[in-house]
DNA sequence: TGACTTTCTGACGATCCGTCAAAAAATGGC
DNA sequence: GCCATTTTTTGACGGATCGTCAGAAAGTCA
């Protein structure tokens, strides 16, 4: 029941976060502009503020439709056939896949945590940008879980699903981050971001005891195969395998 | 030999970094405005930009002194009595004890770097900042490589010294970013934000096998001793304990 | 004390955000 | 197809901040 009117305005308003996305990526925020924005896509600045209350705003939308992908991701990882270590796995090619394909994620997320919660960003575009974070723990919680019902996951005294959840988080984003280093740091492991996290992300499973260990089983068959059943589009764009 | 004009000249730079890294922390960088810094300690706009060449460098220059505060943190925890898998431990006591006492830097630092590296930012602050991180990775690897030597570290095949380090690394900078997530996610996992790291940590390295593991020794005692022979003053800032 | 150097100042140009009244386009009844 | 009404778009404008720079003030030293 879209009007031409409405539909125009819905298509533009992704075609303002393609455009706000790229110029993220390429120029910082810093170098966003309201008014080249507009002019990306042929309207006047006017017109964007009727989709975006403010700068920060656009930013935060950008964050919150990057995060829903990701979101959408891991509970796609959540199906995956296998041990509930090999699904974990999967879990961690899904982070991969967004690692590779959304760049500007870290950065834009990052900006609008920290920038104190400008008031200037609508609540609604905070709580989807939340809640797409809680579903990827959703995702990471249930799997862990179903691994300790199953025995494979020996949790010892003071441990927690959720403590492994947030630890395996906080790799992700560590190497995230990471990236930027690149740059000024040559180093092999620092160099290859992903091949480092892959590696940390067992050492650390492994520390928890989740069996399979990585010493026992060779988890580059399920982390491929994953990719090949879950993720071919993606793995193919982000150029991974 | 400083004339008493070069003095305050000095002096007034940690003043005006003091200032700006306050406003820094409560109302984030978009809210860090030139005049309020001069204003603050009494001079013109002007003066403060004999000593930051823009706004961009002030920032980096906030980010470069608790860079530089962090190594020094980092390099005493080096020289603490110990089996090598407890200097570590020490290490990471130094990273808690940075982590509560700077809570500006993650975010000063996340711009600078994300900034893309605004041309407005001094080449010799971002080397300084560079150079800081680099001290860090100095103190982590070479108590790596003495586990490694001691025979107290067992790596395997395709892992490395450096990777173990940019693990940890990521496991602190990733608990560091989490800090904002605290707002919206009520979790003990998420609330508790250094015991969690502090018990991912031991996982990780339990995960490379580096002896004597947490479930034989329990690292707690050798945390309290380093907090109390190598932090004793930050420590009480700080809170911890 | 006075000539010279260094430092400080704040008004100014330039830039960008977000607004809003007026213009343009779309809608819908006839 | 026409026109009244509603929705949407526009871009000039006010306000705010950055960084500059010529002139004023303060400092230095013989």
């Amino acid at each position: 029941m879209l009007s031409p009117k409405q539909q125009e305005i819905r298509d533009r308003e992704e075609l303002l976060l393609d455009v706000a996305q790229r110029m993220l990526l390429e120029r910082g925020f810093e170098d966003l502009r309201m008014d080249r924005v507009a002019e990306a896509i042929g309207v006047s600045k006017g017109t964007v503020y009727q989709h975006f209350g403010s700068r920060d705003d656009l930013l935060a939308a950008v964050a919150a439709r990057s995060a829903a992908t990701r979101a959408a991701l891991f509970e796609r990882a959540r199906d995956f056939a296998g041990s509930p270590r090999e699904r974990m796995g999967a879990v961690e090619a899904a982070a991969e896949v967004f690692f590779a394909l959304f760049p500007h994620h870290e950065q834009a997320e990052r900006l609008v945590r920290g920038a104190h919660l400008s008031p200037r960003i609508s609540a609604e575009r905070v709580a989807t940008l939340e809640k797409s974070t809680q579903r990827c723990f959703g995702v990471a919680t249930q799997i862990a879980t179903e691994g300790v019902a199953s025995g494979d996951l020996p949790l010892r005294e003071g441990q927690s699903v959720a403590q492994l959840c947030v630890g395996l988080w906080n790799l992700y984003q560590g190497a995230f981050l990471m990236r930027d280093l690149e740059k000024f740091m040559s180093d092999p492991a620092v160099d290859d971001a992903i091949g480092t996290l892959q590696r940390n992300a067992r050492v650390f499973l492994d520390g928890f005891g989740w069996r399979p260990l990585s010493t026992e089983v060779d988890y580059t068959a399920a982390r491929e195969r994953a990719l090949a059943e879950l993720f071919a589009v993606e793995a193919e764009a982000a150029g991974l395998r």
